[in-house]
DNA sequence: GCATTTTCACCTAGGTGTCAAGTT
DNA sequence: AACTTGACACCTAGGTGAAAATGC
């Protein structure tokens, strides 16, 4: 998933031991579609049955609390997909729907062990941050959309504006 | 440092924290130099003033005895230098010297915080395995252990005998 | 008519030994 | 004469969107 999430946390106890995971929820009950000739994504009815929902841990965790403090977490190995039989522990959407990503931080006392099964059940604290709300697509429906990521993601360098034919040149 | 060194653990509390190290040590007083006519290593004089002496820690350390259990560590990042000087952390040795790799287990109750600074005041084990040891250099000093390499590190497979011009096709 | 998948060129990032040139 | 360094070609490994092929 690009661009990545990344975030850090204060307020930790040293000694402690913390999990963060990510997930991705649905914002709203719709599918949609994108309308070419006025530029603008349209309801396109209500939303499909939703894949299996996957909570994602960093790969990092457990973090202690000296070690969380001092560091920027980045999910940037995260993925997605649209395979509800994926086997590779991607987080699977929905395409043409509207999603929000979540932090979780998990803390875990000295008792705690194993993996994170249910929230509901851990001494947790969740983020959202509304900026980060996307719609999940095959392919870029928008032509501004194609240029952010080009411009914005380095592994995207050799479809640059500069390093193109311009009709110009061609 | 290639090959790679990869330990695994077991007989570890599932709670504890862990942290593993590794350190280059020498294996005697010696400088030595390499007798191409007799392809044989031999003594030549004293060794030269050691350098700066590291211990370095695995970069995901520390673990949990539970994650640790679960995983081979694998030091693909340790480098070596002979620069006194280095400023990045690696393991700083004495070109035609020989020298013992050792991994170091450390374990941490709750108590315990911060980086390892003397082995001596931790709760630690250290293995040994002597089919390691090895001779440092700056350029290899015969062909077998030149072929060896390229032969079983997959980044020099450009130069493996089947993709290089033998004397027949030259 | 779209949406999705597959293959591809083009990158980033960095680990190899070689070879020419420099140092001691 | 022995040793060391730095630029280089050649790899591994994998993240990009484009375009063609396929599916619904």
């Amino acid at each position: 998933m690009f661009p990545t999430v990344r975030v850090s946390f204060t307020g930790l106890k040293s000694e402690d031991r913390y999990i963060v995971l990510l997930d991705i929820v649905p914002i709203d009950n719709k599918r949609y579609r994108y309308a070419y000739h006025r530029s603008s994504w349209l309801v396109a009815g209500k939303a499909d049955p939703p894949p299996p929902y996957r909570l994602y841990p960093h790969p990092d965790s457990p973090y202690t609390g000296d070690q969380l403090k001092k560091q920027i977490v980045t999910f940037e190995k995260l993925k997605l997909t649209n395979n509800e039989l994926d086997k590779h522990g991607h987080i699977v959407l929905n395409s043409m729907h509207r999603y929000q990503p979540r932090i979780h931080l998990v803390r875990r006392h000295d008792s705690g062990q194993g993996p994170v099964a249910d929230l509901d059940l851990e001494d947790h604290k969740t983020f959202i941050f509304s900026e980060t709300v996307f719609t999940a697509v095959t392919a870029y429906q928008n032509q501004l959309i194609t240029k952010l990521k080009i411009d914005s993601n380095p592994f995207a360098k050799g479809f640059r504006d500069s390093s193109r034919l311009t009709d110009f040149e061609r």
